[in-house]
RNA sequence: GGAGAGGUGACCGAGAGGCCGAUGGUGCUCGCCUGCUAAGCGAGUGUAGUGUAACGCUACCGAGGGUUCGAAUCCCUCCCUCUCCGCCA
């Protein structure tokens, strides 16, 4: 959520900076709402401090009937002030309806572009395979393997559902611990391993709700969501909190599974792990000082570039342009994996900075040492990384020309040091 | 699922229609004291909204309704936590 003065102060800019984005967010209503509510306050506020006062005086009079018209003048003043507020909660309702759906304001730095074509490549690490026979896509290689299954995964579950098997189930767990392993011994983070069902104020908290209610799994009887990624419970962790400076950054990881609905891609990767319903992913999230949050994520970043490193697997790291960064996200760098079955590269992370705007909408707040104002915290995260993209990616990096799969060396001791996967 | 208890400020914990934005304690900040540390003494210390030159005013005691001139306090609904019993990973 954006700073309602803010957007009162900077309008103009803010709507020019929000174009940027693309599409239409319409604020035409703010102005006029936020008036609106502005009156309706004032006026209500008058009232009350009357009857605050009328009424503490009737308080103090031993003799009521000596306050006769005083309490029935208050009743009528009751009855206003209950018609002001039930008119203010409207208005309000209005306003935050509209608030909650604006998207957050895009950093300077970020280039301005419309779709994913203007995104601009800031780094690349690391030699593609030279494969000397034709490329397998992950499918092919898992299902020749029989360690990827589609078939039963839609048998039990629908269209993208996978089951895994034997070296590759493990597989899938051995990148799981090895992730976990590096980001909490390596880089400091604390590992943490949050519900993967919550509500609906957690999902508003990071910014899902209210506006893509539509992605998320939802449970009938219960108002629970299934988590999209475990962005949603832990940065929630500290929803409502105040937190001290000297704790700061607070630095997480977590494992846990993903569900999305994915709708609107109908069509889009229907083969293979890439899309999927359900996935795992060791997350990356961090709460840190306003004046830390560049280069904190600068930080994430390398933490989710180390990944790719120590697994050998080449990528290229792209700066999003406005028009392709998420709705909570003022800033996004996304890490792409080199496929050779796929001769290109696919999103394996994305670290982002939400600057204040999820800490407004959760309430998460610091306070400076000796300062008596807290202030929000910026929140970050990133995947470090999409697991189940990591092992397709290294299915297709580590193919060999007989069909067999050779585990990176870092994996090794993950994998009751196995050296490949063969049929 | 059955029975009971409870949700109050950063934390603990009083309050049971007006004197309560809320006693007290812990923590924290500042000052004093003290070879150092610990202890001690004094003062201060919630959040948000809104208007202003200063400062007010308003709201908030789990959430939402209701009763009343007036609600942390009474009534209703919901949520959450804890204890015991039952059931079950």
């Amino acid at each position: 959520m954006l700073d309602i003065k803010y957007l009162r102060e900077n309008f103009a800019a803010v709507e020019k900076s929000l174009a940027t984005r693309g599409g239409t967010i319409d604020l035409s209503g703010f102005t006029t709402l936020d008036q609106q509510r502005r009156e309706l306050l004032s006026k209500g506020e008058v009232l009350k401090a009357e009857k605050n006062k009328v009424s503490a005086m009737i308080g103090q009079t031993k003799n009521k009937s000596l306050v006769q018209a005083e309490i029935s003048s208050m009743k009528e003043v009751s009855a206003q002030i209950k018609d002001l507020d039930d008119q203010l909660r409207e208005v309000e309702e209005q306003l935050n309806q509209l608030l909650m759906g604006v998207p957050n304001i895009p950093h300077e730095k970020s280039p301005i572009g419309l779709s994913e074509d203007d995104n601009v490549e800031v780094s690349s690490w690391g030699e593609k395979p030279n494969l000397d026979f034709p490329p397998k896509a992950h499918w092919d290689i898992g299902e020749d393997l029989g360690i990827l299954d589609f078939e039963r995964g839609s048998k039990l579950s629908g269209a993208r559902f996978c089951v895994y098997f034997g070296a590759g189930a493990r597989l899938e767990r051995a990148l799981i611990n090895f992730m976990l392993d590096l980001h909490t011994q390596e880089h400091n983070y604390k590992e943490t391993l949050p519900p993967f069902l919550v509500n609906r104020a957690s999902m508003t908290g990071t910014g899902q709700l209210p506006k893509f209610e539509n992605d998320l799994f939802h449970t009938e009887d219960v108002d629970l969501f299934l988590i999209p990624t475990a962005e949603v419970p832990v940065t929630n962790l500290h929803r409502d909190e105040i937190l001290n400076e000297k704790d700061l950054p607070l630095c997480y990881t977590a494992y846990t599974p993903c569900f999305r609905k994915e709708a609107g891609s109908h069509g889009k990767d229907t083969r293979g792990l890439i899309r999927q319903h359900q996935f795992n992913k060791v997350e990356l999230v961090k709460f840190v000082r306003p004046e830390d949050s560049d280069a904190e994520l600068d930080a994430l970043l390398k933490n989710a570039e180390k990944v790719l490193q120590l697994l050998g697997l080449p990528y290229r790291v792209v700066d999003l342009c406005t028009g392709d960064i998420g709705f909570s996200a003022a800033r996004t760098f996304d890490i792409e994996v080199w496929l050779p079955g796929q001769q290109c590269y696919r999103e394996i992370s994305s670290c982002s900075t939400f600057r204040d705007f999820q800490a407004r909408r959760a309430s998460i707040r610091f306070r400076r040492e000796g300062a008596k104002k807290p202030e929000l915290v910026h929140t970050l995260n990133g995947s470090g990384l999409a697991v189940g993209r990591t092992l397709l990616a290294i299915l297709e990096n580590y193919q060999q020309k007989d069909g067999s799969v050779v585990i990176p060396e870092v994996l090794k001791p993950y994998m009751g040091g196995l050296e490949k996967i063969e049929k």
